[in-house]
This record gives C-alpha cells, structure tokens and sequence, in this order.
DNA sequence: TATTTAATGCAACTTGAGTTGCATTAAATG
DNA sequence: CATTTAATGCAACTCAAGTTGCATTAAATA
C-alpha cells in the first residue's frame, strides 16, 4: 500500500490534507468557492481594517454557507493564514533601482508600508495567534520563504554586481531587516520612518562579510 | 471641575482606570484578589504550556467568581497582558559579566530561553492579539520600558567602563536586539542558537558610532 | 450519458463565552 | 462603632460560535 492512500481520519490535517488533494475536483465549484472565499477574507480585512469579523460574516459576504467554510478550513485563523500567505505571494514586488542598498531601503520601505496596513497587520496577527499550533508552522514558513524566493531575484542581481558574496545568507538577511520592525511594532511603539530604515540597512550592508 | 473629576461612563476604560484609582481599597478584598487572579495565570500558562485556558478557568483556580475577573478586567486578552507585564518587572535579571559584549550576549540567551517559554510566547501572542486595539498600546510599551528601564544598568556600566557613547539610544539597541528574534519565532522557525545571538550582538558593536 | 463521489447547503442542535440584576460582603470613612 | 460605598458572588439569561446528520448539487469518471 503506497502511503498516499493510507486512509486518513475525517478531519485529521485538515488544512495541509486540502492542499494535497489540490488536484482531485480542481476547476469546479469547490475551486469557485475557494476563489469567493479567499476574495471574501481580503475584502473584508480591507473594508474593516482588521480582523473582527466571523466566519458567518465571511460566508454572507461571498455567499458561501459558513458550514462548508468550518469543514474546510476548521478556524478563521487557519483560514486568514492561508489566504494571507497566498495573497502575498502573488502582490509582492521587487524593488529594481540599481544598487543593493537602494534596493533594501524600497524594500524595507514597502515592508514598513505592508506591515502598517490591514493586510500586513493580520498577517502578523494571525501569525503570532498560531505560535504554539505546531500544525500551521509550515504555512507561516511558506509565506516567509515565498518572500525570500522572489526576493532573491534581487541578491542575484546584487551578486553579479559583485556587492555581495554568493555564498550569503539571504534568509538572515531579511531576518535581520525586517527583525526589528516587529520590535517597533509591538511593543516601542516608535515610528517606522526613513531614518529607521537607513539604520538597519546600513548596519546590515556594514556586516556583510558576517553573513556567509 | 478637575479633569480627574469628570465623570466617566460606567465601563469606560475599565483597565487602565483600574491602575489609577489602585489606591482607593487597595490592601482589602480586590487587592488579594487581584493578587489570586494574577497567580492563577500564571500558574495555568505554565501549566498548560499555553494561553488556552478561559476566564471560567482562571476563576476556578483562582477561587473568584468569574464574574468578577470580566467586570475588572474585560477580556482575557487585557489581563493577560497586565499579568505578564507586572511578571516580567518582577523577574527580569540583569547580567553582569565584565564587558558590553558578553552583557549582551547573556541578556539575548535570556531572551531566547524567555520567548520559547510558555510565559514569553505567551507575551508575544497576547501583544499581536492587541496589534489594533489602541486602548492597550500603553500596556506593551510599558512592558518594553520597563526592561529598558532595569538593562539600562547595563549599559551604564558600559559607559563607565568608556565602552559606549553616553548618547546611545538605548531603545534603539534593545529593538535591533530583540528584533531578529521575532522573525524567527513568527516566520522562519530557524533554530535559537548561540551563533545567531553573536550575530545580532556584534552586528550591532560593530555599529555603535550610528546609534548615537 | 450514466454512475459515482465529494463538496455544499440547510436546519437543528450543543456549547460556552460573556452580560445583567440583585443580594451579599467587606473595606473605607466619619 | 455605625454608616457608606464599592467589589464580590450568584443565578439567570443572551447570543454567537461551532457541530452534526441528512438531503442536494455538481464535478469527475467510466
């Protein structure tokens, strides 16, 4: 018996399982109400400008009964992850001004702009929600290393440059210029202007040689 | 009229009210009160290793009516954050070791072992829950001064020994500090290891000059 | 096209979080 | 010590989140 077709509980891993089966009934109506819902999730963040809504709001809004939303996603929180990290991955854009250190500043200004918005303060939300549900780990890492994988279009362009090693450590890099913006955020409460930006990248670029 | 005396609504900003009047009975019932609740809380997040348990919990550990609990305190999310804020002030321990670096060094361990407990992780989520609610931002910043408040020692020391600029923005080395922590708990889940906090520490010594 | 299979919609239900009114208790005040 | 005032305890209640069983609908497949 191949693996794949041990048969799982009802309800066990509900999430990834969904992901798995990505391709059994793909272009109809389950894939429909996936798109309604997700579109839901977005709009109403957006419209409220936080996450104080429930998953009945959600279905009205896309007309999707909310039982099916239970059965599918079994929280709000699994759900908001999903659809934030899929968001993401397709809205992210890659700053192109010619140098590494204007590059990380237009990134880090961008990120400074996500992480103040609706959007991006879900997203941290939401992540920090699920910090001890070791079941959603792999979602919260899956939209940081979509991040690094098409951010990394802009240290291979840095490396043909010859401003940076190729044997860089691109994830500490962007661990160590978005780190403290969390702090910021969560707790100094200071704000996320220029001059912070300019700090971190330049004790960043000052220390290259300590990322490899 | 004083503006201490206007009349506020019943309800109104039950929590930070709380602290100001805290002298109005304070050695009496709600004072051991207070005191069996915030014990409570902290014994059922080292219990449980996490945050979900319920308020009718805490009442039942605490032997107060949970009534009580939600007409002082609102939300789980409210006293949680005053709990663990008072608890940090309490237990925070100061390194001292002969030199900046290895200061900082043992301050970022300690950090490391505190946000992978069940009571710092619980710090971390609690803070994102209140991301939006602006009544409660006074609450994580206060838990961020008053750390800052206790290491500042630390760096006082550094500055006699002439190891620090005595204009150094000290919140601003305890965000670049801490910061990396934070992405690695939310996102990238990569191991807390002493190489990571020799990174951070000497990423920001060997920057000291721009944090003046 | 007919059959099979899985997701969806719906209604009824369970459960627990949080609220309210009122009586009781204890601390503060004179 | 008597009085006043506020917190507490308690019971009843509301309400919304989430679950379950079953009929329906639509997609996949032969």
């Amino acid at each position: 018996m191949n693996i794949d077709e041990v048969p799982l509980k009802a309800n066990q891993n509900k999430t990834t399982d969904n992901l798995r089966r990505s391709n059994k009934r793909p272009g109809g109506r389950s894939a429909r109400n996936r798109k309604k819902v997700f579109d839901a999730v977005v709009t109403l963040i957006l419209e409220k400008g936080n996450t104080e809504f429930t998953i009945a709001d959600i279905g009205a809004y896309a007309n999707v009964h909310p039982t099916s939303i239970y059965r599918r996603w079994e929280t709000k929180e699994k759900l908001l992850l999903e659809v934030l990290t899929e968001h993401m991955a397709n809205t992210i854009s890659i700053p192109h001004t010619g140098t590494l250190r204007s590059d990380l500043l237009a990134l880090l200004s961008e990120t400074f702009r996500f992480l103040q918005s609706p959007l991006g303060s879900a997203m941290l939300k939401v992540s920090a929600s699920q910090l001890d549900q070791p079941e959603t780990h792999s979602f919260r890492q899956q939209y940081f290393q979509s991040r690094v994988a098409h951010i990394h279009e802009l240290f291979d362009r840095a490396m043909q440059r010859g401003e940076i090693d190729p044997k860089t450590d691109i994830t500490l890099i962007l661990e160590m210029l978005t780190g403290p913006v969390y702090s910021r955020l969560l707790f100094t409460a200071r704000p996320l202007e220029e001059r912070f930006a300019e700090h971190i990248v330049d004790s960043i670029l000052r220390n290259l040689d300590s990322y490899t």
